[in-house]
DNA sequence: TAAGTGCGTCGTT
DNA sequence: AACGACGCACTTA
C-alpha cells in the first residue's frame, strides 16, 4: 500500500439565482469554494447516494449556508471548514474574517490591528486573496481605509453585490 | 476633488 | 529578491 496517496477531494456543485458554484471536501471537512464560471460542467456525476455520508451531510448544510449567505443572511450552520491549505498567518486571518457580522465591515488595518500585527496591513490584504473559501469566510467584509472598496480576487463585481446585499456600506 | 507617485511594512513565493 | 485585495503623505491638474 501506497504511503502518500494524495487526500481524496471530492467537488460537488452548488446550484444558485447566482449560477452554479463548486463546492470542494477533504477528509477535516469544506476546503474550497469556487464561484460560478463560465462552463457549467458539472464536477462529478454522482448522486448523493453514493457519497460518503459525511460528505453528505456537509454539503446539505453548506447549501443552505451558502444559498442563505447569498440573500445576505448570517448562516445558522456551517460544515466544518478545512483551512489546511493555509499557512498559519493566513489561516489566523481567516478566523479572524469569521468574526465579522454580516452587513459590518472592518478595514485591512482593523483585520491587522486584531491579529496583533497592526504594520501588517499588507500582508492581510494578501491573505484575504488567498482565503479559499468566499462567501462563506467574508473576505469581502474588509474593505480598505475610509470604505472604499479596495480589491476581490474573484472580481469586484461580486464584492459589491455582496456587501449591497448585506446592506453595508461602502464608496466605489 | 481626483488621480498619480513614493515609501514604509511584512508575509509569501 | 520581488511582489501585493494596504495606508499615508504629498504633488499635480
Amino acid at each position: 500500500m501506497s504511503t502518500k496517496g494524495r487526500a481524496q477531494i471530492i467537488e460537488l456543485p452548488i446550484l444558485t439565482t447566482d449560477g452554479q458554484f463548486l463546492a470542494r471536501y477533504s477528509e477535516a471537512g469544506l476546503c474550497g469554494l469556487e464561484f460560478p464560471s463560465g462552463a457549467k460542467r458539472a464536477p462529478r456525476k454522482l448522486t448523493t447516494d453514493q457519497l460518503p455520508p459525511q460528505i453528505s451531510r456537509w454539503h446539505d448544510a453548506m447549501t443552505k449556508a451558502l444559498v442563505g449567505a447569498l440573500a445576505g443572511q448570517t448562516p445558522k450552520e456551517l460544515p466544518p471548514l478545512d483551512f489546511s491549505s493555509g499557512t498559519s498567518f493566513q489561516q489566523r486571518v481567516w478566523r479572524t474574517l469569521l468574526q465579522i457580522a454580516s452587513g459590518r465591515t472592518w478595514t485591512y488595518a482593523q483585520v491587522a490591528q486584531a491579529l496583533g500585527k497592526p504594520n501588517a496591513v499588507r500582508a492581510v490584504g494578501g491573505a484575504c486573496g488567498a482565503n479559499p473559501i468566499p462567501v462563506l469566510v467574508p473576505c469581502h467584509r474588509v474593505l480598505a481605509a475610509n470604505h472604499r472598496l479596495g480589491g476581490f480576487s474573484s472580481g469586484l463585481n461580486w464584492k459589491r453585490t455582496l456587501l449591497k446585499r448585506e446592506g453595508a456600506k461602502f464608496v466605489g
